[in-house]
DNA sequence: CAAATCCCGACTTTGTAAATAGGGTATTGA
DNA sequence: TCAATACCCTATTTACAAAGTCGGGATTTG
């Protein structure tokens, strides 16, 4: 069970421009720069999660992204989802159910994992990845 | 955020046998036919659980699979670990750790994930399946 | 106007899950 | 003993989506 690298590069990049609220936009090639994430690639991402509300952008000259919303506001869930499409483990959750007419044996799993992965990630916001991160000694 | 057909494939294969448990051994083209699963593929699953202990089989005529243990001893993890490989969200969990020196801002992120996914499916046996699904009216 | 920067669709590459194929081995029972 | 049944196992093919690249366009600033 994996998530896309998408989700993994937005949150960081999310993360990034949480660290920098309020001091201006940041640029697109700051972000992946400070990640490590391919420019282009990642402005795929970004231009979704503009189109999602959670960022905001501006053009030209001293241009870039910046939060909508404070750091606190933003849960990772809301990023997760714009980028996954959805957290649903298999295809019958969410929408059209099985194939296999009513429910099938595995639903009671997938209906559990996928409630409590939305939990999980619903529950942790940008503020607390960044109160997590400066608890540690990661400053170099 | 999905899983591999695989664990779906296996959890309805193994509450196959379960629902079977103490009828002797069922034949691959039995679960196929009862799951809808492509038998020759539904081979390379069983034959992964086999090794993993998790059934027994017995070749020749009337042979099978069999679960080596009864269904509310096997959870639903260890039949999804097997034939996912890992539950880890992103490569950082498990192993090697993230190739960004220490720790990335998003590990505390994909390591609840893990965390809660690993207590969901460890916690939901094959026994509960059953009455899950025979407390609902699926008898057709 | 030039430089910086976002915008966006189309395309290519790559990885791997999903499925198929086919020959081999054990067991049963007529 | 032989044929039928069923598991065993590796190799290969197919399918598809993620990951990444490209190129031209639109905006803004100075």
């Amino acid at each position: 069970m994996k998530f896309s690298t998408r989700s993994r590069y937005g949150v960081n990049a999310m993360f990034e421009l949480a660290l920098r609220y309020g001091e201006g936009a940041v640029s697109l090639k700051d972000v992946a720069d400070k990640q490590s994430i391919s420019e282009a690639y990642l402005e795929q991402l970004m231009i979704r999660l503009r189109k999602a509300g959670l960022v905001e952008s501006q053009r030209g000259v001293q241009g870039g992204y910046l939060l909508s919303d404070r750091p606190e506001n933003v849960s990772v869930g809301s990023i997760i989802r714009v980028l996954e499409g959805s957290v649903s483990p298999v295809d019958c959750i969410e929408g059209k159910g099985c194939q296999r007419g009513g429910t099938c044996p595995g639903r009671i799993v997938w209906q559990k994992i996928y409630d409590s992965v939305n939990d999980v990630i619903d529950r942790i916001t940008l503020q607390d990845m960044i109160e997590e991160y400066t608890k540690q000694e990661h400053h170099g």
